[in-house]
DNA sequence: CATTTTGATGTGACATTGTCATACTAATTA
DNA sequence: TAATTAGTATGACAATGTCACATCAAAATG
């Protein structure tokens, strides 16, 4: 006698699990109902007991993802021997990480509309992490706008990185150059309003 | 009697501007073959005489707005009383800009895969515009550098306002103050190494 | 324990959509 | 005038999201 509730659980993380595979390996068109299904060894129609539409199974692929993101950070936040700049930097740097192992999963995240609770809370915990590292290094009163210039910068790269844009060939650095300089000039900004002038 | 030729042709960009606008209006999901068909006036099949599949037509919408904005750089490069940061800020804004009036085409044109050759010569021309613009501004020797990071930096941005992840009410800055601090932060950052230390 | 209820799952059905094969039509050409 | 051809219309098909309904076992109820 297996108990249903459990059944139906392992079944709704089943279904989560396998729609996150066939994401990475195939893309969003890979995920297909039918297919998530088959892979959860269930049906096609099994979904509809634990996702109202496909786009909520797909909208907590893509909470998971705001949540481990956060976690990573939030880990990384805690690391005591490494300056803050440099906290930073490898801050920056996990955002890129994802972009780059897990494309389709990454560019899931930022289509999946912010105005969504769940999406919206996940989210806002990555960028909470990151304000408190922008924080350590500018401020508490420049850290919403520099942080705001530092994670648009980030999503850029790593969103340019995957589109193709950002070609090596063409342009001769890659994200962590990149990283490295942008912080870099922040830094400098704001040592210069004191010290500089 | 109408000439085919011309005929044909008028059908073609009947069709292409009938799927840009129905993109503009309703989204990815809106630009449906019938739709297309149907607001240019002819019927289903039609399309499939003038390309091959869906998809490139798609990349002729993307290839247009990547030449129109290329074509709206180049004019704001000429323009002779703007010191070169100003006319650096306009151009990342002109970006920004179509991410903000035509959302729907500015994750279309960044979607469009990269290595389409039409497609990646018309980025490529607005990229080289950039190119030319930050040289005024940072010199040759780091054009590239800088270009990379302005560009990812201005489509980071327009890409987290239009996917709601930058809302002002959060982080109290808009597009146009971001830009501002990243040319200003670059551009210190440059003369710095020349003139304060 | 017997019965009823309930929630998860399987299955059939339907509308939509991209795509192909085919037929038709009018412009071009021989 | 007859033949060819390019553009277009139409029918058809497979895939997919989604709904309605049937089924079946676990859980609640008596």
């Amino acid at each position: 006698m297996v108990k249903r509730a459990e059944a139906a659980a392992a079944t709704r993380s089943a279904l989560v699990r396998a729609a996150s595979e066939l994401l990475d390996e195939g893309g969003p068109g890979a995920v297909t109902l039918r297919a998530v299904g088959a892979r959860a060894g269930v049906s096609r129609g099994a979904p509809y007991g634990h996702f109202e539409r496909k786009e909520h199974l797909l909208t907590e692929i893509a909470v998971n993802a705001w949540n481990s993101l956060a976690d990573k950070v939030e880990q990384l936040r805690a690391d005591p021997d490494a300056t803050p700049s440099a906290r930073l930097e490898r801050a920056l740097l996990t955002l890129i990480e994802v972009g780059r192992r897990q494309p389709h999963l990454y560019a899931l995240m930022f289509s999946t509309p912010a105005d969504d609770p769940e999406s919206a809370g996940a989210a806002g915990r990555l960028q909470d992490q990151f304000l408190a590292i922008v924080a350590d290094l500018v401020g508490e009163s420049d850290a919403l706008r520099y942080g705001a210039l530092l994670m648009s910068s980030a999503h850029g790269i790593a969103a340019l990185e995957l589109s193709g844009h950002l070609a090596k060939e063409k342009w001769k650095v890659g994200g962590e150059q990149l990283v490295r300089m942008q912080v870099d000039a922040i830094r400098s900004g704001v040592e210069n309003a004191d010290a500089c002038h």
